[in-house]
DNA sequence: AAAAAAAGCAACCAAGAGGTTGCATCTGCC
DNA sequence: GGCAGATGCAACCTCTTGGTTGCTTTTTTT
C-alpha cells in the first residue's frame, strides 16, 4: 500500500512561495486591483491603500517573485500587470491535494469493507 | 462602467489567513502527510519533520485557526485530521481572480474594437 | 534650463513568526 | 500507587517581514 506521495516535494517548494505570496491583505488588494482595473503603475496603486508607496513597491516585488505580477518600463513610469498563469498553478496544487484526499478516502473505504 | 468589485473585502478577510497557513513549507507538508496518510498524532507527525513537537503543535493550531484541520481528544492522545472544506474555500477564491480577469480582458476587447 | 513627476535606493525600526528548551499535566497500564 | 508516554504551557531567542523616512536618479513638461 505504500506508493510514491503524489505531490512531489520539488512541487511543495514552488507552491510556498506562491500561497505565501498571496497570504497578505495589501498583495491580495494590490492582484484584485491589477486584475479588474487593469495594469496600472506603483504611485496609482499606493493612492488605493493606506501604506507608503515603498511598502506597495516591496509587496509587488514579493508578487513579482512568485510570478504573479511582472512589470515593463515606459517612459519615466513603470506598469504593473497580473499574470493568470500563476494562479493556474495554485489552482492546481490545490487540487492535487483534495485528489490526494480523496484517494486515502478511497482507501479506506476499502480497508473497511474488506 | 464603474461597477461592485466582485470580491468583497470581507471575502478577502478571510481567504489571507487561508493563503498564509498554506504558505509554510512544514504545514503544506502536515497537510499532504494528513491528507494522504490519515488522521495521525503530533508525535506521530513530528516524527516525519525536522522540527521539534512543539514546533509542529504551533503549526497544526495555525492551520487549525485557518479551519484547514481540526484535532479530537481520544484518551491522551489528540488526534489531526484534514479538512477538505476549505482547501474548496481557496479554490474558489482563485477562481473568482481568474474570473475577474477574464471579465477585465473583455472590457479591453470590447472597448478596442469599439 | 529648471521644475515636477515617477521611481529607485538605503538605512532603519518594531512586531511577528518560527523555532528552541524546560517543566507541568494528564492518562493508560503494570 | 507509580511509571511512562503524549500533550500542554511558558519563557525565551533570532531572523524575517512589513513598514517607515530621507535622499538620489531618471524622465517629462513648461
Amino acid at each position: 500500500m505504500s506508493r510514491a506521495n503524489a505531490i512531489s516535494p520539488a512541487r511543495l517548494k514552488d507552491a510556498v512561495p506562491l500561497f505565501a505570496a498571496l497570504g497578505d491583505a495589501t498583495r491580495l488588494g494590490l492582484l484584485v486591483s491589477l486584475c479588474s482595473g487593469g495594469p496600472l503603475t506603483v504611485t496609482r496603486l499606493s493612492g488605493q491603500f493606506e501604506v507608503s508607496r515603498q511598502a506597495i513597491t516591496k509587496h509587488l516585488e514579493v508578487l513579482s517573485e512568485a510570478g504573479l505580477v511582472k512589470s515593463s518600463r515606459q517612459g519615466r513610469e513603470r506598469i504593473w500587470t497580473f499574470e493568470p498563469k500563476r494562479l493556474e498553478d495554485a489552482h492546481q496544487y490545490l487540487e492535487r491535494l483534495s485528489k490526494e484526499w480523496d484517494v486515502s478516502l478511497g482507501r479506506l473505504k476499502a480497508f473497511v469493507e474488506t
